[in-house]
DNA sequence: CCCCGCTTGTGAAAACATTCACCAGCCGGG
DNA sequence: CCCGGCTGGTGAATGTTTTCACAAGCGGGG
């Protein structure tokens, strides 16, 4: 397992859920082939994804669907929870603390700040100063941050966290965030998901050659 | 242009973005590797980017930022606003419409559509009942459909979009949809990346073989 | 106990994406 | 007008991911 490539573990995320699925259907074994198709990919792919981290299946039977399932648990670090402060409190911030889904999967918003809206309750919690977000998580607070912040101060607030010894950013604002290579980044980005359909819609888009103007 | 990947769509837009910047801090030219540096990748990935649809440079002296940023807007599709229709008015339903950072990129959302809370008011739209979003799907009032609906729904959605004829759809429920293929399908999905980000903090996951049990 | 149908795990091959390296072209200065 | 310093475009090389294809292993039936 000397690395593991990002569409791997994505793709581990959506053998979990289909697990989750099949478990609940009542379903004790899986072959490869099963998972794949509800998964929209090849059977080779899904087998070549687990023998990544070892050998879960057992030839002619397939696999367990509840030991599989525990297993990518492990894989994946969902066995223990996450604290995770979100940091914009916003518009995306604040549906995020609604939501109710991912916190049934391992992981706890423990705060919230904001520059304004200080004091404001949200959900369970009340806004903190983004000024005291750096000693916060210095102090381990926190594991991971979600940045809902304008565009512009996304930076900034990277930077903080990974100035505060965070190594995980969940970052929701439509820019690149540069930080020390130990800090991992994941982003959000709805504007590039739009911009992607909205390309593969025009397709009467044309490939013609043509000279620049400087 | 036989085909693009849809990696090399994503950073189109990235460009596009550091473009938009580059413009407002007053700059009239800009080299590939200038380019690169802001978006995090290689200077040739740019240029080979860029090739797949034409020669926008000038050797010797780089891009011209506005031209390049209306070459990438007439490519990716934006020179024309496209119609959204929002199914699902919960929480990240809501959140998007109140979002203004996309309407201002092409997008303009038209319907919002849902089981219950028909009537509602969201932002300057009126919550219509899901039932009629066929017809007036169908009747061309929106091309793309954005799925914010449990997950448990979705597919039945992106049936019903499918069928009235929709080639777009961005899907934010946590669930693989399976649509004919001259349908394009786009996905956000937090709780992937939050798992993507709890696998890449679990470093001390173990690597052993073991042996499934059925 | 052996054979058959099924399924995994995995090297090898193929497909795909990124990076390299260099030619061609452009500007400015002398 | 020519030379030198830069920069884009692009085929070739390299690196990465996916798919193929098959040996190895499993249970069940006779």
């Amino acid at each position: 397992m000397s690395h593991i490539s990002e569409s791997t573990v994505r793709r581990l995320s959506h053998y979990y859920r289909v697990l989750e699925e099949v478990g609940a259907e009542g379903k004790r074994m899986i072959s490869s082939h099963l998972l794949a198709q509800r998964e929209g990919v090849t059977s080779a792919q899904v087998r070549k994804d687990l023998s990544y981290f070892g050998s879960f299946g057992r030839r002619g039977l397939g696999y367990n669907v509840a030991h599989l399932r525990a297993e990518i648990r492990t894989i994946l670090g969902l066995e223990r929870r996450w604290k995770v402060a979100v940091i914009g409190a916003g518009h995306i911030g604040s549906a995020l603390l609604a939501y109710r889904g991912f916190l049934e999967q391992g992981f706890d918003v423990v705060a919230v700040f904001d520059r304004d809206r200080i004091g404001r309750s949200v959900g369970p919690l009340v806004v903190q100063d983004v000024a005291q977000m750096p000693a916060i998580a210095a102090a381990g607070a926190f594991e991971i941050g979600v940045i809902t912040t304008p565009a512009a101060a996304a930076q900034d607030i990277a930077d903080a966290l990974a100035a505060s010894g965070i190594r995980g950013i969940l970052n929701f604002a439509p820019r690149k965030l540069f930080v020390p290579k130990h800090v991992t980044v994941r982003n959000v980005d709805m504007t590039l998901e739009f911009e992607s359909l909205s390309f593969a819609l025009a397709v009467e888009r044309s490939p013609r050659k043509r000279r620049a103007r400087g």
